[in-house]
DNA sequence: GCGACAG
DNA sequence: ATCTTGTCGC
């Protein structure tokens, strides 16, 4: 496991990061169709908080997309970053996710991140955000519909809906499983709508969510069990 | 101005 | 995200 520090310039006022992000989005990628399902890598990368020791911890799993085996995994821990704010939480997990994603021991692949993309009031949601950051085709799976609308899917496994932000489809209402509350799938980088549901239905045989967002959760929240009481070693703060 | 709001 | 036991159902 790795441990991170935030980076210098990391925005801290609400009104910076709203401008990092104005400044970044103009370099999301939305036409091109990504990499096929079941094919390569997937990756699914998530993050964990305990925020009275001010510690993060984050967790990439990286699936043979053919078969779901878990090909490789890693883990980071860090601070806190940022608050939580509606918006703007990729100011609260991007550092650590980085870390993560940099300790991989092969490519990743789609990374498949536990939120949205486009499905966002600036259109540049977690996902994009880490897409434009690593170059790395990304798309948004989130549990619940954030500030948007969506009408019910039908009841069958792989039914959808838009999800609408005003008359805009900024993502789908996809279900993955018979009757079951549907996941919200947005587009990050570099992959298309149609293959971003297309992916998270292969990716989810058995359980409502994507087995990549089931096993980096799994994982990260193991790690921030793992992490040291007070949170990670701060460069010099150890001798040498 | 008030409330809602990914994780 | 996180705090938290049992419980209904396949």
């Amino acid at each position: 496991m790795t441990t991170v520090r935030t980076p210098a310039g990391w925005p801290v006022t609400e009104e910076e990061a709203r401008a990092v992000q104005d400044r970044l989005r103009t370099r999301v990628v939305l036409d091109e169709p990504g990499p096929p399902p079941g094919t390569g890598h997937v990756t699914g990368v998530d993050v964990a908080y305990d925020d009275e020791r001010d510690v993060v911890a984050a967790a990439a799993v990286v699936l043979d997309a053919a078969t779901l085996d878990v090909v490789a995994r890693s883990t980071a821990v860090g601070r806190v970053s940022f608050p939580y704010v509606p918006g703007l939480l990729a100011f609260r997990e991007i550092p650590t996710v980085l870390a993560a994603l940099d300790a991989l021991p092969c490519p990743p692949g789609l990374v498949v991140c536990d939120g949205y993309g486009l499905a966002h009031p600036r259109r540049f949601g977690l996902a994009s955000h880490l897409g434009v950051l690593t170059g790395l085709p990304t798309i948004g799976v989130a549990k619940n519909p954030f500030t948007f609308t969506h009408e019910e899917p039908d009841t069958p496994r792989g039914s959808t809906s838009p999800l609408l932000a005003g008359r805009e489809e900024v993502g789908r209402a996809l279900r993955t499983r018979d009757a079951v509350k549907p996941v919200f799938v947005s587009v990050g980088h570099r992959v298309s709508l149609d293959n971003a549901c297309a992916h998270t239905l292969a990716l989810a045989p058995g359980y409502r969510l994507p087995e990549t967002t089931r096993r980096a959760d799994a994982l990260c929240r193991r790690a921030l069990a793992g992490a040291a009481p007070g949170g990670p070693p701060v460069q010099g703060e150890y001798g040498a």
